[in-house]
DNA sequence: AGTCTCCTTGCAAACGATTACATCGTCAAG
DNA sequence: CTTGACGATGTAATCGTTTGCAAGGAGACT
């Protein structure tokens, strides 16, 4: 008698009611009568029911879960967004489904399946790299990009990255650097571009020469970031100061130029990006450009709500303001 | 007409077939006819048809995902997990869901609410906190513990916990080492226990003291890690190295010494526990041991998938090897 | 030719909820 | 007394699949 689970027709039989009373109490109480619902919900207690969420969501044309879409899962910057992410669709009543697009072969092949599979009642995307013509599908759920963003008119979340980049260079020449090199992203990404653009514009803007041996290729990863510092350290001439497209790549950057004894901030100044939580612990603590992750993930995810909710597939877009942390990887240029 | 989303019905009409053997020939196409398989699998491409998966579910009474229940997602420990989860899953036809202990209010409560909720088929829970108790409820699903355990005999997939600490008690007793500390994890916490238990062992073994005052209470986090940096530089007599329960507290233990003018490893030798992506890029590059963190998400889903393709609430458990990284951060003590 | 197997396929009943529509009292207004 | 409105509940169709059971047809064997 224990053994199966209780039903919505358990629990109108014990109520002595019909499926469409207990229904109705569940969702719209207003409009059973007291003595009815006060029945119902005793009976709901008694026979422990739960409403089965599959069958609701047939029912009713949900699928009863939003997947976040990230370019890779490993990456601990999205941790943090997920966690915003999730506190806003839990008291929606939806899942988070969570994948990344470099599992598999073909990442727009995997954009254009969870577009397609009807999984989730809606998507929150995280990488710019994918097609938009995979958005040409006929009934595909609301899809809101985050952070980074793709040609065509989706809604978006996210920082002015060419702002944080002038704030950035802003800092270095208010020290008196005049010489300033940069770490980007990885070709293509639309991060990479507007934080190297905002950066080139901020330069010209202070007045400051762009050196082209100045600027530096990078992925984003700790690991380009050395391999940055590596390069930096063979330059007959050397930037006073380097500001990075990401924190992990002035990490790896700054590993390998103290590795070969350069001192941190006396001999090079180093600005970063995103102020992931273990640059504050480094020696030196690193100046950076802070995204607020968590509200980075509750916004897009209230965005992406909504849209679910008017069931359109365009709305607003947002852009979260950024903050300037000054640590102590910045200090004036030597001579 | 290209309006609504095409369903079995639709692809039968066209195929000529009943709805039946439009099935039978996506799921078990051995049992159709190979003419009857290529005119649905031919109505399938034209109509643009996916399978409903919430129909599906319900129908076969799945509900199509697995959750992740950890302690704190905003935690990036668990990113590589999920990454390693995800790609066990994605091909078993299951989602992967997200959820955290610490939002809302009591993590038992969310344990319980997720163990009755019906919204997944199995759950791989990484809080060895949460109460044993909460899984008595008729018709719950199969749970596995991943990392951390509790009470019971639920199946998990972990690391020998005692095993690493004895391993880096024995790497610092070799360099010499005879006066070494620990920082734990938070009280109660299962890995604190046998990480602390597993180094008080080692060093009885290794015929080294036990100095009560070196034994630092953490919580796992950088800032209680730099906290505990703080009152070892307070320290008259100061152990010449120190084992700490997790990477994060070493990280922020050596940021904060290393302020106040301590070199690593001249000074202090360090060895951490996880081997996080950051501790190779610090200076210097941190010694610890490496759990393989892909890897136990990978085997947890995998082992979650077998109970719940058997049915059953009970699995084998697995102990995954770690691995001592050696790198920077111990060396012998100066005198 | 009759019967017995297989191999394919179709029929129709689930799965568990939601909800448009119908029904039934009850009560107030005409 | 009749009629209408309204509030509360029940009836039953529906969401899109899967699958046990039965039936049709084609060989094969006696």
């Amino acid at each position: 008698m224990d053994k199966r689970i209780a039903t919505i027709q358990d629990v109108a039989r014990v109520a002595g009611v019909s499926t469409a009373t207990v229904s109705r109490t569940l969702s719209k109480p207003s409009v059973v009568a007291q003595s009815t619902r006060d029945a119902v919900l005793s009976a709901v207690a008694e026979t422990g029911y739960r409403v089965n969420s599959t069958a609701s969501n047939l029912r009713r044309q949900r699928k009863g879960s939003a997947i976040a879409l990230v370019p890779n899962l490993a990456n601990p910057f999205f941790s943090q967004i997920l966690a915003g992410m999730s506190a806003i669709l839990t008291p929606a009543r939806l899942g988070l489904l969570v994948a990344d697009t470099q599992t598999g072969t073909d990442p727009d092949e995997r954009f254009a399946h969870f577009l397609q599979s009807g999984q989730a009642d809606g998507l929150v995307v995280f990488d710019g790299s994918l097609s938009p013509t995979a958005l040409d599908v006929p009934g595909r759920p609301p899809v809101i990009m985050a952070c980074e963003w793709m040609a065509g008119d989706l809604p978006s979340v996210r920082v002015d990255n060419a702002l944080g980049a002038s704030m950035a260079v802003a800092h270095l020449a208010e020290q008196g650097h005049r010489n300033i090199g940069h770490v980007t992203g990885p070709r293509g990404n639309v991060l990479t571009e507007t934080r190297r653009d905002g950066f080139c514009r901020a330069m010209a803007e202070q007045g400051l020469a762009l050196r082209p041996e100045w600027i530096f290729d990078g992925d984003f990863s700790m690991d380009s970031g050395a391999a940055a510092g590596r390069r930096w350290l063979k330059l007959a001439s050397r930037p006073s100061a380097v500001f990075f497209a990401s924190d992990e790549m002035a990490v790896g950057f700054m590993g390998a130029v103290q590795h070969a004894g350069v001192r941190v901030p006396d001999d090079l100044s180093i600005v970063g990006f995103d102020n992931i939580d273990v640059v504050a612990h480094l020696t030196p603590a690193l100046t950076t450009i802070r995204q607020p992750r968590t509200i980075i993930g509750m916004r897009a995810a209230e965005l992406l709500v909504e849209m679910i909710e008017a069931g359109s597939l365009t709305g607003p877009s947002e852009v979260i303001e950024m903050e300037f942390i000054s640590r102590k990887s910045v200090a004036p240029p030597k001579d």
